[in-house]
DNA sequence: CCCCAGTCCTGCGGGC
DNA sequence: TGCCCGCAGGACTGGG
């Protein structure tokens, strides 16, 4: 997403409309008169990302945060469905003339933040360190006494910022780790692969511009369609081999998620060892 | 500190 | 075919 907004570093914004959509209004703040004062006239000096929003830095230094929640899209072209535009940004200049907040499900918003405030809102303790820069160790110290589930604990944005619950089944898949064990039972080694193995998957998806879904809401700015989908491993894919083994996949839940794992390539500790002393007694 | 259920919304696919 | 239900990449709240 924030990729995709590249293109209108530079420009100015001439004109901020909310846009009417039939139901409930997604969170726009402030309200949109004083919202519009603040932003017209501005130029935008960069667009940068925490954790899962993106914020777009204006040169009276307020940002503009946007989080897309589950279906929130930014936009340079024409939306998917004119029905579910939510915020319009007009910018001076030439092509794209528009910014457009687009979003099915309405539960993401577009604030607007001083420093001070944003500092306040995303910064520690409230954010953890971005996923494509915390290291084994950060991971170690921040969760090596927690007796929740990895895959739980990885959900946690005050833990460290940047990973939803699909890109969790996904990384505990290539780090080889049962998305059940506590994390207080992970060794060094698994640490170690686990931050590695976030930085892959984190890549790979932003590399195949992320994942469109059967419900085809994650689009990038230019309205395509992500290709990530294709490369999962064990996400949405209960029933189907696992790519590394062949065994089926899994699904289970965890605190009212779905996550989708290999028990062969993620083996729980304990039926390891089951395993083995049943082996050793063959 | 952590778990759990519920909430904000719409749309889709599965099962009957 | 139509209808109902569960489910969805998130984050927050209140209660235990």
């Amino acid at each position: 997403m924030r990729r995709g907004l590249l293109p209108i570093v530079g420009r100015q914004v001439t004109d901020a409309q909310k846009l009417p959509c039939p139901r409930k209004p997604i969170r726009i703040a402030p309200r949109i008169d004083h919202f519009r004062r603040r932003v017209v006239g501005q130029t935008i000096e960069a667009v940068d990302r925490v954790g899962k929003r993106v914020a777009v830095v204006l040169s009276s230094g307020e940002r503009m945060v946007i989080e897309p929640r589950m279906t929130g899209l930014v936009l340079l072209a024409d939306p998917p469905d004119p029905l579910y535009l939510r915020m319009r940004l007009d910018l001076s200049g030439g092509k794209p003339g528009a910014f457009y907040y687009w979003d099915r499900r309405g539960l993401g918003s577009v604030r607007l933040f001083s420093n001070q405030q944003f500092e306040a809102e995303f910064g520690p303790p409230k954010l953890g360190p971005d996923a494509l820069v915390i290291t084994a160790d950060d991971y170690r110290s921040r969760l090596g006494r927690s007796k929740r589930a990895i895959k739980v604990a990885l959900l946690d944005q005050s833990v460290v910022a940047g990973i939803g619950n699909l890109y969790a089944a996904e990384l505990l898949h290539v780090a080889a780790i049962h998305p059940a064990k506590r994390c207080d039972r992970l060794t060094r080694a698994q640490w170690q692969r686990l931050s590695e193995a976030a930085t892959t998957v984190l890549e790979e998806a932003i590399h195949y511009e992320g994942s469109t879904l059967g419900d085809g809401t994650y689009r990038n700015a230019l309205n395509q369609n992500g290709s990530y989908q294709n490369m999962h491993r064990v996400y949405g894919r209960a029933g189907e081999p696992c790519p590394r083994c062949g065994m089926a996949i899994v699904r289970i839940v965890q605190a009212q998620r779905s996550t989708f794992f290999c028990r062969q390539c993620q083996p729980s500790g304990r039926t390891t060892a089951r395993r083995m002393n049943f082996t050793n007694h063959d």
